[in-house]
RNA sequence: GGUCCCAUCGUCUAUCGGUUAGGACACAUGGUUUUCAUCCAUGAAAGAGGGGUUCGAUUCCCCUUGGGACCGCCA
């Protein structure tokens, strides 16, 4: 079996995290069983699709890695074969013009409002053959939805799903303006691309039912379907632009790196025994429609921020530096060569408490800083008998040629002794003259990762 | 309101009728450490409620409750 998928978003606003699932499962389905995974721009609403949104879409997938097979699929370039599809389906007796206009739907709208009864529409014009046709009034058509027995699919995620016809209306495939409708082109279009698979937020599910009749129609093929739940906000609601944090820019600009953003929203909604971590290749091997649930999940971003920090501290160091060096030049000031130089040689220890590269890059400030600037807090700890130990360490520490850990060490540990103190004795006024804070990396870290004379520099700097 | 769906620690989840209900994040405590962190150890923390079915239900069925999605000439 061929597993031909996609993902299909509309290009009329930010792709949110809860899209980059959707494609993610769909292109983890495609490369686990060596088939297709498309990307198509549903940009058939021509009022609210940007450009700029359809290159966002895009260029976030791209930054997950998440490719796909061929050029994008534009929608609206199909749209002659849509049309062509409905006057089908019209001919055929599948479809029907309706004039009302819709001051008429929305009066029967507010009545059945009124009544407290659900609104469908009337079918009134399905079998209008008295009825005059108006002029100057250009008709919709619509499909012919079944009226009675039900329609049951079999969802790879929910199951069977089971629902009476009577409950889907004559749905619009063509506008006044003779333009298709999104339950028109998204089928023509998966039919046509050869589509198996559509793989899509369960919100989603009253449109499958509404397009297998359109497929059953035409006697096309019924792709399978699989309805993933949703992802809700931290407050419970389906995910929607207004949430922060939830297009990918934003975690981006928070220093996410992309596998740690790929792994968290492969767990989210779906599982592998007790497994949390995976690689890209241990994704697409052990990714199983099986695996996922059916219940909506809520976002957690310190479970985003706990997978980065792990995949901060076991990727490559040269790996990292280059995630680091983008995230720097797009969102920070862009460093210096020798700056650099410094930050690739002390990531190991800059990384450490980083849980994102905005931490690293926060860490490494002391290095970018030409100044340093110390906090009043800090500053009370700087008494006169730790200026006494700053200046007896600049002494000897200005004698040595090259500094290492091996050669710092003894003159350390006889302040520690000459001055009664512990290592935070000593420690702790150095790395406040050299960091500004008596928070950041060890000392030997701190000392060896500055030049020798810029080390000098700041701890004279009384 | 109508239709459909969902329900295990705060969160993400494991369990495919028999478990001291497991793991991870977050949280708390203790330890290592050179500060902050890391790391290690420990702890607290869950089957919404009520009925069935069964020798036995978190697991299967029903009801209640709670939550969600959909109800556009948007996609």
């Amino acid at each position: 079996m061929s597993f031909i998928c996609r993902f299909a978003p509309s290009p009329t606003g930010p792709l949110h995290i809860g899209g980059v699932r959707t494609a993610l499962f769909n292109w983890l389905l495609a490369k686990k069983n060596k088939g297709k995974f498309f990307l198509r721009i549903e940009d058939t609403d021509k009022e609210r699709s940007k450009d700029e949104f359809k290159d966002q879409i895009i260029t976030s997938l791209d930054w997950l890695g998440i490719n796909h097979d061929g050029n994008e699929y534009i929608q609206s370039k199909n749209v002659k074969n849509h049309i062509a599809v409905a006057d089908e389906l019209l001919k055929k007796g599948f479809a029907y013009k309706c004039y009302c206009s819709e001051e008429e739907i929305n009066e029967q709208k507010e009545k059945c409002k009124k009544q407290g009864i659900p609104y469908i529409y009337n079918r009134k014009w399905r079998d209008a053959k008295d009825l005059e046709i108006p002029k100057n009034l250009d008709p919709v058509v619509r499909f012919k939805s079944k009226i009675s027995g039900n329609t049951i699919i079999k969802d790879l995620v929910q199951g069977e799903r089971n629902i009476s016809n009577s409950t889907i209306e004559d749905f619009i495939i063509l506008r006044k303006d003779k333009s298709p409708t999104y339950q028109l082109s998204a089928t023509v279009d998966d039919n046509e691309m050869g589509i198996s698979h559509v793989i899509r937020g369960d919100d989603h599910m009253i449109n499958s039912f509404k397009q297998k009749q359109i497929y059953d129609a035409l006697g096309w093929k019924v792709p399978e379907f699989a309805h993933i739940p949703l992802i809700h906000s931290e407050q419970g609601k389906k995910l929607s632009k207004r949430d922060n944090a939830s297009t990918i820019e934003d975690y981006i600009k928070m220093g996410i790196i992309p596998d740690a953003l790929r792994n968290y929203l492969l767990r989210l909604g779906w599982s592998y025994k007790d497994k949390e971590i995976f690689t890209k290749q241990e994704s697409i091997d052990l990714f199983d429609l099986k695996g996922v649930g059916k219940s909506p999940s809520r976002l957690d971003i310190s479970r985003i921020f706990s997978i980065n920090e792990t995949y901060i501290k076991t990727i490559e160091k040269k790996e990292l530096f280059n995630y680091l060096k983008l995230y720097v030049n797009k969102y920070k000031n862009k460093l210096d060569d020798s700056k650099e130089l410094i930050i690739f040689n002390s990531l190991d220890f800059l990384k450490n408490k980083a849980k994102t590269l905005e931490d690293i890059w926060n860490n490494a400030q002391y290095i970018i800083t030409n100044k340093i600037q110390i906090g009043h807090e800090d500053k009370k700890l700087i008494d006169e008998n730790s200026k006494k130990i700053i200046n007896e360490f600049i002494i000897e520490f200005e004698k040595l040629s090259k500094p290492s850990k091996e050669n710092l060490e003894p003159i350390i540990k006889t302040l520690i002794s000459n001055h009664k103190t512990n290592f935070k004795g000593v420690g702790q006024p150095l790395r406040i003259k050299l960091v500004g804070s008596r928070f950041g990396p060890g000392i030997y870290d701190i000392i060896l990762s500055l030049k020798k004379d810029e080390v000098i520099r700041r701890l004279k700097d009384l």
